[in-house]
DNA sequence: GAGCTGACATGTT
DNA sequence: CAACATGCCAGCT
């Protein structure tokens, strides 16, 4: 059970890291490519702080920013930034 | 092991 | 368009 919960995890913060520069996912593609709940792949992110992760890459499906666990002005900065790339 | 808390999404009002 | 209600589920307490 908790190796599942683990192996998900995994896959989720995976999905994220692949996610490329200059591009952003929603945490409901992101649910669909695990195979989970939105709200799941939001808990994970929340509790990462694994700097490998691009989490600032990750928004909501409506296309507002959503969260970021370092400060969203951090994450807007960093979109804005690859934004420009 | 039971209960609460959210970095969401979707439908209703 | 915005507020509200509800489903959902990992992680904390």
């Amino acid at each position: 059970n908790i190796n599942m919960e683990n192996k998900l995890k995994t896959k989720i913060l995976n999905l994220v890291k692949q996610i490329k520069r200059g591009k952003t996912a929603s945490y409901k593609q992101i649910a669909q490519l695990a195979s989970c709940h939105p709200r799941t792949v939001a808990a994970v992110l929340k509790r990462n702080f694994n700097p490998k992760i691009p989490c600032h890459r990750v928004i909501m499906s409506s296309g507002k920013l959503g969260g970021y666990n370092q400060g969203l002005s951090l994450k807007l900065k960093l979109l804005k930034q690859e934004k420009a790339l």
